[in-house]
DNA sequence: CCTGGTGTTGTTAACGTTAACAACACCATA
DNA sequence: TATGGTGTTGTTAACGTTAACAACACCAGG
């Protein structure tokens, strides 16, 4: 509740000398500067940050906007962000858009109104490309995590999903399958085309013949995952494998197929992307592709802030960070 | 970029009357408020949170402060938190003390110069007595989370640690069990006590002799659960149970045991608290009981803004949230 | 003794907003 | 026609901080 005037009158100076040693600037004489910091202490002095902010124009506030908190791949990658932007002096605001338009749009407005220094975002899909213009014609520089937006220019930290896509189906191929269902993502999304693609073309390459029927639309929720082996039990032919467009899909995929009296892996093998959290440390059921979710967020606010500090390349850059293939069921690991 | 006083200039009016429009506070003519908002529509104008803040001291920005966002069961707890505050019109500030009383010093000490108007917090432990007095000293509404905290009176919401840890051991010598092993948490932690409690108070109960070398200590974290194992397996007896101190523990645990050739859960059961996310639907190791997490954080932002706004009782209020017993071996489940 | 630099401190105004009050027009009523 | 209420708008000052500049003391060098 005190302020700086507050401070300035028991140390008997003004409060610029008062700002002077808070902020470390101009110079201050060692015995004044004893005298200020005591009165700080006996009053219990913070300044506000924002005052501060309102007079220097920088809020030293970073914003996080993601689709989904609850999945451990941004959980993940909320720590990298946050543990990089404290090292730098930095806040962070988390934002959860819900993998919703709307949601997403209150939360633009809202950091337009609380004029943060930067956002960090992983956007809904291509349509966020509004918000994303929204951002750059009031000056707030961001950078975009995991998804690209066609149409758009900016740094991006994003992972290799085409690849990805490719690995686990080489791996599901190799293993003999010759019948694989994709339970495919939103194709407003870039990383659920590029999965999709990279399903086809893996066919594609070792001669296995495209089956629409073996093709289902999922929305990257864990029901979407039970509906789609639900219009698989009804077609023909059944899979021996499946390729499911994000983790929560395959959680769905095979809690439905264990419902049925499936055994997973034996009648079944299924491969997907990004990691679980600490259960899947232990989980026979899955193969997957994970990416260095902490890495994305701690890289992404270091491009921020170099955008943001003008340190750095004058250049847009995207970062793509290679997917890690892990085998639960034989524990192995290997790097791209 | 445009202030209010550049809509205010567009419009022709004072900007003050720019400032009703906006808060819908006074009167102004239908004509004059259209007049105000083509002009904000046009400037593309938004408010200035902070410069509002500064004349209002009032920032409409609460805090919420865990020790680990990774942890599935205080995601869950954020978005409740999350959703419960946007719905009120408030912004949520997210911060990671990693279970480490500095870091949590050094967030409060954020917190006071943020002028937030109100903190969710989930303690370190006993110790953070000095930061939840520092922000009562600083006017400060806080409400604490899940873990209480001896020495202070305030809102709070907590689970039911002592009955869960009951449950759990209740479950498991029904099960026909005699040598339960207890890996229990750091005991300056409310949560870690209760649990230790009620496992010493069901060996009583059910007449089982407490021995000493089937309890060991753990720090919550997953690598704990490991040496923990190692420890065991030098002693003798070998128990055909275990109760561990939180869920990361026991996956740490159980992966060691599995590491050494045991089955699970043939060869040893697991019972622990809070759930682990979307892959524990599907998980057939571990008996839990688990808290409503979501309604933790929804509950708790509704109890802060109680006292915000001075609504709602002037006494503190403690909400105990249930626990609920799942048996993912038999998908049991039951409420308390 | 003057000159000019350096070190130290203070003064003024501004950041964008709103609370409190003042002012004025308009209308109905006595 | 005077009175007083109501509806509408504007003016002033304040919130807590810092940038820009001004001011002054002190000392070295000519």
């Amino acid at each position: 509740m005190a302020t700086i005037i507050d401070v300035a009158r028991k140390a008997q100076v003004s409060p610029m000398t008062v700002s002077r040693v808070i902020n470390g600037t101009g110079t201050v004489k060692e015995e004044t500067r004893k005298r200020v910091i005591e009165a700080m202490e006996e009053l219990h002095y913070y300044p506000d940050y924002n005052a501060r902010g309102l007079v220097k124009k920088k809020t030293n506030l970073l914003c996080l906007l993601m689709t989904d908190i609850t999945n451990p791949f941004f959980t993940t990658l909320a720590r990298g962000a946050e543990d990089q932007a404290n090292r730098h002096g930095y806040r962070l605001l988390f934002g959860n858009s819900d993998e919703c338009l709307d949601k997403e749009k209150d939360y633009v407005d809202m950091l337009l109104s609380t004029k943060v220094d930067g956002v960090l975002i992983a956007p809904s899909g291509d349509d966020s490309i509004k918000h994303l213009q929204m951002l750059r014609k009031h000056n707030i520089p961001f950078v975009i995590l995991d998804r690209y937006v066609p149409g758009i220019r900016s740094d991006q930290i994003l992972g290799d999903n085409l690849l990805g896509s490719r690995l686990l189906m080489e791996h599901l191929i190799q293993q003999g399958h010759r019948s694989i269902a994709c339970l495919f993502g939103p194709q407003h999304i870039s990383t659920a085309r590029d999965r999709l693609k990279g399903y086809r073309e893996s066919l594609l390459l070792n001669g296995i013949p495209y089956d629409s029927s073996l093709v289902i639309e999922t929305d990257y929720r864990l029901e979407s995952g039970h509906f789609a082996i639900e219009t698989l039990l009804n077609r023909d032919p059944f899979p021996s494998a499946i390729l499911a467009a994000n983790n929560l899909v395959a959680i769905g995929a095979i809690q439905a197929l264990q419902r049925r009296g499936f055994n997973i892996p034996e009648q079944m093998s299924v491969a997907t992307f990004d990691d679980l959290g600490p259960l899947s440390i232990l989980h026979p059921f899955l193969t997957l592709v994970s990416q260095p979710a902490y890495d994305f967020g701690s890289m992404g606010v270091q491009l921020l802030l170099d955008r943001i500090h003008g340190t750095g390349s004058k250049e847009w850059r995207t970062i793509v960070l290679p997917p890690q293939f892990i085998d639960h069921q034989t524990s192995e690991k290997r790097g791209y």
